[in-house]
DNA sequence: TTAATATATGAACAGTTATTCATATATTGA
DNA sequence: TCAATATATGAATAACTGTTCATATATTAA
């Protein structure tokens, strides 16, 4: 059964894959946390981030939208871990999680030539 | 006008954070290198291309789904400048397109503390 | 307690996306 | 040329996702 020219080659390559490859839960939590950062919306507030600890009604002023959308994005990247939150009286105070965060939103702007 | 306790601290974020923001291009383009590997099926075919390059034939092999399914995300994979193909006889072969791409799913995967 | 402010959230709708199925294209060997 | 094999792709459908609107919760000040 020759499947293409170097079947040996790929077939080795394909096996060691399989051997190799992160279980289904582990290849659904790195998914979620690039789906986290994926949308420009959540993106933005990532950026807005650097700056520093916000409340919701200032990361609005930054990245516009409305209270309500930038609520529900918030919550997603809460949920995923890439920010953090905590209350400040009348106010949640936002701020990035860690510093892996902008790692790699770092690594991916140099790798696209893109100013941070 | 008092919107939150720390409004001179949090205002001057905001600023800073508009002044910085990266522009709507370049923010899209962020997002759409996240997007592409924030699917499990792609993600797996780039767990996969650790191991070398290998033709589609191998790349169902070692994930899994319908030849025509794989070949659909390899075009995703392809368009976003992640992977590279090359014809070989009657084979289209596959590899990962730079270091930046391991760099990338490396720095998060030992952020989610999972093994690679 | 009541009013005002800040933030969160459920439901609905619109837009997007992954998969499947059928079929098309390209290469090789006869 | 024709048949076989490898890969790609358009259309359709189902599932998912972001936003909006209306409303709920929580905190503070009065």
């Amino acid at each position: 059964m020759k499947t293409c020219d170097r079947e040996a080659q790929h077939h080795m390559a394909a096996e060691a894959a399989k051997a190799n490859m992160p279980s289904e839960e582990d290849v659904g939590r790195v998914a979620s946390v690039f789906k986290a950062i994926s949308e420009p919306s959540r993106l933005k507030i990532l950026f807005a981030l650097r700056q520093g600890e916000m409340c919701v009604f200032h990361i609005v002023e930054a990245v516009g939208g409305t209270q309500s959308a930038v609520s529900h994005q918030l919550r997603i990247l809460r949920d995923s871990r890439m920010i953090k939150a905590r209350r400040d009286g009348q106010n949640i105070v936002y701020s990035l999680a860690d510093e892996h965060v902008l790692a790699v939103l770092e690594l991916v702007c140099t790798h696209l030539n893109c100013k941070l």
